[in-house]
DNA sequence: CTATTCATTTCCATATTGTGAAAACGTTTC
DNA sequence: GAAACGTTTTCACAATATGGAAATGAATAG
């Protein structure tokens, strides 16, 4: 912690980029380490974490704190985060919104899977589509943005209630009901509850032709920052490419791209995951 | 947009305060302006807005992106807010651990009421939403956390309000003014203090309408150990759900939950109420 | 295809600006 | 009262940030 005092002898790593501002840098990092201490930290405890000196420690933290960045809690001598970096954070949310960052994932796990990839939001007690990546093949599932389907009986809309309790399940059953659309459509509330609590622990829904004959389709979760369930994200396609052999597989590819969706967004999958 | 460029002649507000790091001082207020511009701003859009040099704005980007404070989207060239800003934001709210243990009771008021909760905490002359637990409803408010609204004209900015007096209201009214966003929004003080002076005994304000049309929405305050508001906890739905004979018992309910959270935070109600 | 505009990026000489040692100043603890 | 701990100010120095200028790139129009 007490070198890099006499960087220009050794520019170790910082030089490693063109043009950084090392002020800001440094504030950055003093920023970071605040976050990552809940509580708070000391300004002399903040500049052995970074091995800067108290005096420059103070410059920026009370530079930080004229634009609320950091606030000082006197009592506790602590250095906190402050409610302006919490607004100016958030703007991060309202930038890039939902299909702009799971774009490039869903075309991933085209290339991928070689089928259609589907992105979808709950709505109540429906699903509704927002975005579609489609596969190169033939005969592929064709599904318009936009569109509602029940909770019931699609692979995102299954995803979504695989995080619901069995008393919400039951609730959609009585108010909605769980409408047939093909033979294999589970109508029954307690069997569907009982289908969703063996999906729980593989982190993936099953659509096995419950929503057209022929169709199967595989989905995921996306979670907002506070571990709710925000989007799910499916993989979808002909029974015939779509193989009993192959659902793991297919599955582990869903559940790895909604996480990976999650954080780029911001989000945080739920504890028990 | 020509001016100060010669600083060094005229530097007029910069030396307000001590040693102050003037490139960190610039670095946040690009972030705060990034934050402001919802889809993002481009390089020279900045640059102009905050009166800086093309280059010096590009390095203190760079350097900012470098960090992933902010990012940049290639296709629309729009610098946005970067994921580290939204997590370091966030800890301003684990300093304060008022949303996790508001959150809890938040979600039982959302389960009893069936409509969207939001906490909030007083700043300045506004509110700024923390956390917000959905309505399962199909129709529901939508209301970012980060988001400032003004103290006049929302729920939980009338439940700050309440606490205020009447010499405070004016204060804000002359200083901000009362802006109007719907046809019921009060505008003017006078109606404001008389309106508030009937809501004090009840334990909870009223916002009928006047943020947004069709958007009702009723809020109680959270104190601090001092027994000063330190936040605002408020239920909201369509007019069309949240009828003026359910009033008096959702109130009721903002104001039995607002108390909950007062105390769980180690908190008092002033003696008045 | 060339001209034009708008945005990003690099370069560099300059002195403005950030830097850290040291010491003064408060608090709290023993 | 001394010691330990944290904050704040001061100051001389040169390292570091700065902005003008010009190169590069991308997109649009003519």
């Amino acid at each position: 912690m007490e070198m890099n005092s006499q960087m220009t002898t050794a520019p170790d790593a910082p030089k490693s980029r063109s043009g950084q501002v090392q002020s800001l840098t440094r504030a950055l990092s003093v920023l970071n380490v605040i976050a990552d201490n809940s509580p708070g930290l000391t300004l002399t405890g903040i500049a052995r974490k970074l091995g800067l000196a108290p005096s420059t420690t103070h410059r920026l933290l009370t530079t930080l704190q004229e634009e609320r960045y950091v606030q000082y809690d006197r009592d506790s001598s602590h250095w906190q985060i402050g409610l302006q970096a919490f607004v100016a954070g958030n703007g991060f949310l309202s930038s890039r919104d939902l299909v702009s960052v799971a774009r490039p994932f869903m075309r991933r796990m085209m290339e991928k899977s070689g089928e259609t990839i589907n992105l979808a939001i709950p709505d109540g007690d429906h699903v509704i589509y927002l975005a579609q990546v489609e596969s190169r093949e033939m005969m592929r599932v064709y599904s318009k943005p936009g569109k509602r389907v029940p909770l019931h009986c699609s692979g995102v809309g299954k995803a979504i209630l695989m995080t619901m309790t069995d008393a919400d399940i039951d609730r959609i059953a009585s108010t909605e009901g769980l409408a047939r659309l093909t033979d294999k459509t589970i109508t029954d509330p307690d069997q569907l509850k009982q289908h969703l609590a063996g999906c729980r622990p593989l982190g993936f829904a099953l659509d096995d032709e419950e929503h057209a004959v022929g169709l199967r389709c595989v989905a995921s979760v996306i979670y907002d920052e506070y571990a709710e369930p925000m989007a799910a994200v499916s993989i979808s396609g002909p029974a015939a490419r779509i193989s009993t052999a192959q659902l793991q597989e297919i599955g582990e590819t869903t559940r790895f791209f909604a996480g990976e969706i999650t954080t780029a967004l911001g989000g945080q999958p739920p504890k028990g995951a």
